[in-house]
DNA sequence: CACTGTAAGCGTACGGTGTAAGCCCTGTCA
DNA sequence: TGACAGGGCTTACACCGTACGCTTACAGTG
């Protein structure tokens, strides 16, 4: 934003950089799904040609793992004073939460692995809580292991969307089309469609957390 | 294959056809990554253009469905007259080689959703296991969707391949150089770095077979 | 004031993608 | 023999990421 004083005001375009590049890229990805995300298209959205980005990033894969960075970012740290087992679940919760606010993350950590700046914080502080607890290094590399996988896996099939109302009707018609070849899954269909993946992730949040404590001692 | 019988043998390329197109998929995946495949590296592969392929295929999704069912035919269906724990276990651990043999899966299934006609054979007969096993059908639905989230968040995780040797020492340089912002994970970085993912599955997966017994009546 | 160096934005172009449309060759059957 | 159908090939289109070079705007000097 220039001004001439005392003229005209010149209503230039505010100027671009890394962060807005990355935000704009991540409400896209919000809106369109993160597939959809092109250099052209982001650069219209800030009103700018696509070519003009790359006086700001690298490439591609550099906005791509920022709007990683960015996510990993508003997930809350657990507070190390309070007892592992609250900070587990908390975090874990504030994790789900934010992977179901923007999906895309999760096929994009799929491709580009999670090494920002932010999950490393993130990570380091959950480690510290589970050694801080008394875990052994390789139960706290378990115990790691397995929360991720968990909270990644849930993540993963609230993402991967087939289960969905979208096209839900269309599957069942399917499914009863295929009729009694699969019984179980269509007697379970109601359930699986129309499930709510918070609080499936919840309960098998609890069932690994009552696991690795057993394991501890 | 042509013979003009009594003359000279015409070698010409065996026909084209749906499962020989989706075989070379499949193993050229298996050498190059699912997101290297493009119609005109498959046609050359089968010696072919690409739009020959499309006499064969709707579309390469079609293809990339075919290559998800390839990977779950080729678990084997667990024994619905053993013990539960026991089917689900080897179960588990089945799907896991699978998906360990052939990382690309993950992020298809994550794309593309997974009801194929394989897929549902393989649901329906573990969901039938659960429900034989004394689960309601709320719990067996729990007890799915938990299996479901640990199996594809280890094969993501397995396959995500930040974590493997290749880029390994650069990202221990990496670590070391970031010195002690993340004292946990450098803590723990042997670990997380050349750990075992099938026995770190195993490992989870006892733990959840437990937690499911408890909640059985 | 002019001169110059720098950075930002733009336009063009290249090699890649999936695939629609049309051509041609060949095998099959009347 | 002639017609037909189907498989493979060629061409063409719209999109992608991005390398390269041009133009404009501005900061710091004399």
């Amino acid at each position: 934003m220039t001004y001439d004083v005392g003229m005209t005001v010149i209503e230039t375009r505010s100027p671009l950089n890394r962060d807005r590049i990355i935000d704009a890229a991540v409400t896209f990805a919000d809106e369109h799904g993160a597939e959809e995300l092109s250099m052209r298209k982001l650069g219209s959205e800030l009103g700018v040609e696509a070519m003009s980005l790359y006086n700001h990033v690298a490439n591609k894969d550099e906005i791509l793992d920022g709007m990683i960075d960015h996510v990993f970012r508003a997930i809350p740290l657990p507070d190390p004073e309070q007892d592992w087992r609250v900070s587990v679940r908390t975090t874990g919760l504030a994790a789900m939460e934010q992977f179901t606010a923007h999906p895309w993350v999760v096929s994009l950590l799929m491709q580009r692995g999670n090494f920002g700046n932010s999950s490393l914080i993130f990570m380091n502080q959950v480690l510290g809580i589970l050694r801080a607890a008394g875990f052994s290094d390789e139960e706290t590399h378990h115990a790691w292991q397995m929360l991720a996988s968990h909270t990644m896996g849930y993540a993963f099939q609230q993402s991967s969307g087939s289960w969905h109302e979208k096209d839900w009707d269309g599957l069942e018609n399917q499914l009863s089309r295929l009729g009694d070849r699969f019984p179980h899954v269509v007697a379970l269909a109601p359930l699986l469609g129309h499930c709510e993946f918070g609080s499936e992730f919840a309960f098998g949040l609890e069932i690994i957390i009552n696991g690795l404590e057993a394991r501890l001692g």
